[in-house]
DNA sequence: GTTTACCCTATAGTTTTAATAGATTTTTAA
DNA sequence: TTAAAAATCTATTAAAACTATAGGGTAAAC
């Protein structure tokens, strides 16, 4: 299941998107916009910021705003950031991986086997959408 | 994530599907050779057999045995019973819907289309696998 | 000096992953 | 026939991790 964090994160970043001028927009008038805790999308947008999706400015006038064209934000970046790993099972993941404690084979473990085939078909949505697409 | 219930029944499902004489298995068996706590698996070879997958015999030489063939026994279906829907959100889910207290159109949500296209790409998957195909 | 993002901490709630203890049913053997 | 043994079944609950949110203070920009 997707976390809220992940989902805030996807609309706040199509909220932004969406206000072509790449003006700066206060994180409480997303919070209302979009009805998510104001606090919480508080520390999801830091999180954005910091992985290179969102600029911000302090003091009046300030918020986050988009620092790149939607068009070159894909969404596996995207998934990444907020939500972790793409695959479903840490022996399978590109970006996360981790062998599993008991199996002595990943190639012939049906679960790996099966859930790489998972995060192949999962990867192939995310990548060939950009945040442009979803808009 | 995939949660260590749905891993463990999956590799249980797998070692009695192996066994081609479909004699009973004894729960204490399956556990150590799969490296999992007994009392865990106890539980989940329950959920199991009471979602139709297995069936069971107590007394001595009892233990639970596959009641289907296992090329009869869709993925999708095993996905469903251990680990829950397989769509991200429930509001893309088929089994087991809900509509978001937030989002007025469905049809209008970016999380909602992106994520229709992920539980497409998971259920082919699925719907393409038998337990026979991942043995 | 006001407005806003930034940062740290805490906490209630939920889910996951078991551990514990015993009840029930079936088979085997005396 | 009866008792013991073998196995599943049931219920409770506890530890740990994670999720979502709230509070309050700090720092920077205007």
């Amino acid at each position: 299941m997707l976390s809220k964090k992940t989902k805030y994160g996807l609309k706040a970043l199509v909220y932004l998107a969406n206000r072509e001028d790449r003006q700066p927009v206060q994180i409480a008038e997303i919070a209302e916009q979009e009805q998510i805790s104001q606090k919480f999308l508080e520390s999801i947008l830091l999180t954005l910021r910091k992985n290179g999706f969102l600029g911000s400015r302090k003091g009046k006038g300030g918020g986050y705003y988009l620092i790149k064209d939607p068009a070159d934000i894909p969404m596996t970046a995207v998934m990444r950031v907020l939500e972790g790993p793409i695959a479903m099972v840490p022996c399978v993941s590109l970006n996360f991986y981790e062998a599993c404690d008991d199996c002595p084979d990943e190639d012939k473990c049906s679960v790996h086997r099966l859930m790489l085939r998972v995060r192949d078909s999962a990867l192939d949505v995310y990548r060939s959408h950009s945040l442009a697409d979803i808009l």
